[in-house]
DNA sequence: CAGTTGGTTGATTTTCGGCT
DNA sequence: AGCCGAAAATCAACCAACTG
């Protein structure tokens, strides 16, 4: 209820902000320029058209996502992506270019929609509305929040209304995979990194409002050229990263980049989605000595009650790196299930032991906890004897 | 029996990073 | 006035085993 008066007021608001835009204004004098767009088609007043075939990312690949619903196969996605007049969400931006990609299967084909001038909005957004097919599912970085936001809100402000779209954002699976090993988890970093793909001429995401604005007051358009460009390499870029993380997925052992995703993460992911490959890619990446997979797989194994192929890692974890984790679940184990109490304190005094150089407040927190349990286990020691 | 303790699981919050 | 979802952190509810 009070998000519901909160939301009117803010249109108000928004309302009031947009009339008063158009009163304070001069008039778009620049409206004049007839922008030359070589290539591209004219669908309205305002509104450019620009179809492109690219080389298929995608072609001859008839793997199914790890990232869609069963059944799903790469002909039934839109990689989106828009081009806007800055970033935040509120309600003075716009959005100036949205290009989509699909695949048949055999070619990759591009379409770019290009408002010209802001008094077109309406129009442009109609014709988006026109070309958005609902039954598909729509592929973007971190479109979930930005992208179809920024739609929803230019919609409503027209009185229309943005479709509810299916919408698979790889933004997401790509922070699990990589954040570990890139830090930063932008399209841009993960293309370099992951993907392997220099660009060439390309402009900074951060210049592209200026560029637009630019064009507006001047009408040139060669300006714009590097930045529709940017947005169809952006999509492109999209369906290359879903195949790798879908490679990824499918085999784990398929490293193809030079920066190596966290399996850990991977086996995860097909675990959360019910899929039980995920517990072999855990496996694999715990012999290959990746201690968060064996942790994560345990964890998998108590819950289901096995408890023998848990302790089969627990075991390794603390013989070999006296993983704290591992020390406290076999603590627990040999105190409450097989009551070696003699077993268990020695476990928790090695681990004193050697965390012992250790002092930070973290750790001392660690440490009382520790020797809580001990004195537990001493006493009831002595209530055995 | 009532009351305590350790452990687990699920709900709730907080924090943070991407987008132009 | 920007927003969304994830992961992490914190809280709460519950069970099982025990104690006096």
């Amino acid at each position: 209820m009070e998000e519901r008066k909160q939301l009117f007021n803010r249109l108000n608001f928004l309302r009031a902000r947009e009339l008063s835009r158009s009163e304070h204004l001069p008039p778009h004098t620049h409206t004049e320029h007839k922008p030359e767009l070589r290539g591209w088609e004219k669908m309205g007043e305002y509104t450019f058209y620009h179809r492109c075939l690219e080389q298929n990312p995608l072609s001859g690949i008839d793997k199914k996502s790890f990232l869609l619903p069963d059944g799903t196969d790469y002909e039934g996605l839109v990689f989106f992506d828009t081009e806007t007049t800055g970033l935040s969400g509120g309600a003075g931006n716009i959005v100036f270019l949205i290009g989509l990609g699909k695949t048949d299967g055999e070619h990759f084909i591009v379409e770019q929609y290009f408002l010209s001038d802001f008094p077109g909005e309406g129009e442009f957004l109609r014709i988006i509305e026109k070309n958005i097919d609902t039954e598909k599912i729509y592929v973007s970085y971190n479109g979930r929040s930005f992208d179809t936001n920024i739609l929803t809100t230019r919609f409503l402000l027209k009185g229309l209304r943005f479709p509810y779209l299916a919408q698979l954002d790889l933004l997401y699976p790509a922070r699990r995979l990589w954040k570990d090993v890139l830090g930063s988890c932008s399209l841009s970093n993960i293309e370099e990194k992951v993907l392997g793909i220099e660009r060439e001429n390309d402009v900074l995401s951060r210049e592209v409002p200026d560029i637009y604005f630019h064009f507006l007051r001047t009408g040139e358009t060669e300006p714009l050229i590097p930045v529709f460009n940017h947005n169809r390499r952006d999509i492109l870029s999209l369906a290359e990263l879903l195949l790798r993380i879908d490679t990824i997925l499918f085999d784990a052992m398929e490293e193809v980049s030079s920066v190596s995703a966290n399996l850990a993460e991977a086996g995860k992911m097909l675990l959360q989605q019910g899929n039980t490959a995920g517990i072999e890619i855990l496996e694999r990446a715990f012999r290959a000595g990746d201690f968060r997979a064996g942790k994560f797989a345990s964890i998998y194994y108590k819950r289901r009650g096995n408890l023998e192929a848990a302790l089969r890692i627990w075991n390794i974890m603390w013989r070999e790196r006296k993983s704290l984790f591992a020390a406290q679940e076999l603590a627990k184990y040999y105190e409450h299930k097989k009551r070696e109490y003699e077993k268990a304190i020695e476990i928790v005094t090695t681990l004193l032991n050697y965390y012992k150089p250790l002092v930070s407040s973290k750790r001392d927190s660690l440490k009382s906890e520790l020797l809580h349990r001990l004195n537990r286990l001493r006493k009831k020691v002595i209530a055995l004897k």
